[in-house]
DNA sequence: CTAGGATCCTGTCAGC
DNA sequence: TGCTGACAGGATCCTA
């Protein structure tokens, strides 16, 4: 479920802790999830982490890379030392990606599929429906890795001008889907597909070739607007997981206007959020501000 | 070439 | 309660 915010804020995360710290020991505990050969990456220290689309790159010294892709249900844990049930303390460990009590929980669990440990604390990754996954390669091969090379612009390297040019080449797909495309533009997911298209005003079941460059434009300044606001407020990590309220994981609501909203009010103009289908994935709009009436009973 | 659906896998939840 | 099917913050593979 991750998408770029929150891969971004565990690249943030991490960051903090593991920079300089060495691999002492690996742990592979679902053969699926690493792909390589775990000695490889053992004393290696750990020099840089970046982050391009929703991969994140973890570069060791002796030029090597591990490559982390969290699908839909990976989450990362880092724990400075075990924790025994008690309030856990953000100054000592650190979780992000998809949200879940495994943030709380003791590591590592059922979902664990492979454990780093660290000349101090230990990164679990876990990931429930085995999508994600570890990589390891050289650190100049990563360019030529199959997703990141063909992966698209992120929204604030792209203009609407060049996305419009893109979805002349799609103009049968619908504009979601499009947007979901991580070839034609990257980070995106669900969530943020949806958002963007509300902030846009644009009915997400349109052909990409009747959206204008106008509109284009709206579609990047929307998808930028609610990844900064979404990493601002700091992805979906350990320290939003329990809200003010005490529920959990419900950091989402802090700028959703339509995801997850079906059958509520529209924070804009009051009319009921619709939830349908579109490219496959669940889909919420604003039936008024993204203007259905104009787009019904044209294909679009 | 494009675009859509099935698929990988586990878990949860609504409805019967 | 127990079962069943739908669905899930992703991306690739297969088909037409």
């Amino acid at each position: 479920m991750p998408e770029l915010p929150e891969v971004e804020t565990i690249k943030r995360g991490l960051k903090k802790f593991v920079l300089n710290k060495k691999i002492v020991h690996v742990d592979v505990k679902e053969r699926k999830s690493f792909n390589g050969d775990e000695q490889r990456i053992l004393n290696k220290k750990i020099v840089q982490i970046r982050r391009k689309g929703k991969a994140l790159l973890i570069d060791l010294d002796d030029r090597q890379t591990l490559m982390i892709h969290l699908r839909m249900t990976g989450q990362i844990v880092y724990r400075k030392s075990e924790h025994k049930n008690e309030e856990i303390d953000l100054k000592e460990s650190f979780a992000g990606g998809h949200p879940n009590e495994d943030f709380l929980n003791q590591m590592p669990n059922k979902h664990t599929r492979v454990i780093l440990e660290l000349d101090e604390g230990k990164i679990f990754f876990n990931d429930q429906r085995k999508f994600g996954f570890m990589k390891i390669m050289a650190t100049k091969d990563v360019e030529e890795e199959e997703f990141i090379r063909e992966l698209g612009p992120e929204p604030w390297e792209m203009t609407g001008e060049e996305l419009w040019e893109k979805l002349q080449k799609h103009k049968k797909m619908t504009i979601k889907g499009a947007i979901l495309d991580q070839k034609i533009i990257a980070g995106a997911g669900n969530i943020y597909a949806d958002e963007a298209l509300f902030l846009a005003g644009i009915l997400p079941m349109r052909w990409a070739g009747t959206i204008q460059q106008k509109e284009a434009e709206k579609i990047i300044r929307g998808l930028k607007k609610v990844m900064e606001k979404s990493i601002e407020l700091g992805g979906s990590t350990l320290a939003t997981y329990v809200g003010a309220d005490g529920k959990r994981g419900n950091y989402l609501d802090a700028f959703a206007n339509v995801y997850h909203r079906e059958g509520e009010k529209c924070k804009k103009c009051g009319a009921l959020i619709k939830k349908t289908r579109v490219a496959g994935r669940g889909t919420h709009y604003c039936p008024v501000c993204q203007g259905e009436n104009d787009w019904r009973g044209l294909k679009c």
